[in-house]
DNA sequence: GATATAGAGTTCCAAAACGGAACTTACAAT
DNA sequence: ATTGTAAGTTCCGTTTTGGAACTCTATATC
């Protein structure tokens, strides 16, 4: 199977993996949760080649997760802005941040934590159901094809 | 900056994503959920190369997400386990499922849906702060290194 | 006894993607 | 006239991938 025939495959993962299923995607996608907007602060920032770059930054504009704006004429410069699909990866994100904090350790280095912009409360993340509030788990959990 | 690289990086989702962030790996993550162990189904269902797939299962198992267990000797046969490294990734593919499942449409296919064991009743993922029971979204958190 | 099947890989080759560094284009500032 | 800024593009050598065939050990079948 090729890498692109995943756009067509019925589960939703191969799906949302042909869109950021890739070495560099998410990372694009965190730092513009984290406001960089710019070419060049996210080719320093990443330390990803401009040729990537460039490739990723159109793909996601493809996908729509991220809009494309001139920010100035003469000359043209543009620069990307989450869409509200690209906003709606924000539990991804995190939940592999979550993932990666707790498993995927490094020595030494600063762990990262979230917390509350409103209490400054550091936040624990947990999947839940939002009906009942209980917490999703892969043995409380089944998924089904329609 | 090599991909490797990412494996020391502070952001943990750098470090997530230099386990879990390439074509491939999710996709094999997602099949040890639904009970498939064996390469040779693996390989069918996937639709991966051996090649790649034999690569990919040994760098899961150097990460600690998968295990390989023998179940048969003469001749030795493996299979492969999700450990609790592996098992604690659920949360993310079922966000990653759900996203695609909202935005990555495909039309006239089927769509999948996630129903309790118990109940069978729908269930509707939703990311919140474990102490306070708040929605996690981008506008009410900030990610903070320590 | 010869052949077929099973299962987990390995090998080989051509095509695609990637990393690195330099180059382009359009303008503004010194 | 030269330097700087910003968003890419071009070129080239290395890596990774896709695809198909092959290996190896053992059991099952003709």
């Amino acid at each position: 199977m090729k890498w692109n025939a995943l756009h067509t495959e019925s589960c939703p993962v191969a799906r949302g993996l042909s869109v950021v299923g890739d070495r560099w995607t998410m990372l694009v996608v965190r730092e513009c949760f984290f406001g960089i907007r710019r070419f060049d602060q996210m080719q320093e920032r990443l330390g990803i080649t401009r040729h990537v770059l460039a490739d990723r930054l159109r793909k996601l504009e493809a996908d729509g997760v991220l809009r494309r704006e001139a920010y100035q004429q003469r000359p043209p410069r543009y620069e990307y802005r989450l869409t509200d699909k690209g906003k709606a990866l924000y539990p991804v994100l995190v939940t592999l941040l979550d993932w990666a904090d707790e498993h995927v350790p490094i020595q030494g280095s600063p762990s990262v934590r979230l917390v509350s912009r409103e209490t400054g409360n550091p936040i624990e993340p947990k999947l839940v159901d939002a009906r009942t509030g209980h917490e999703i788990t892969h043995r409380s959990v089944l998924a089904q094809t329609m």
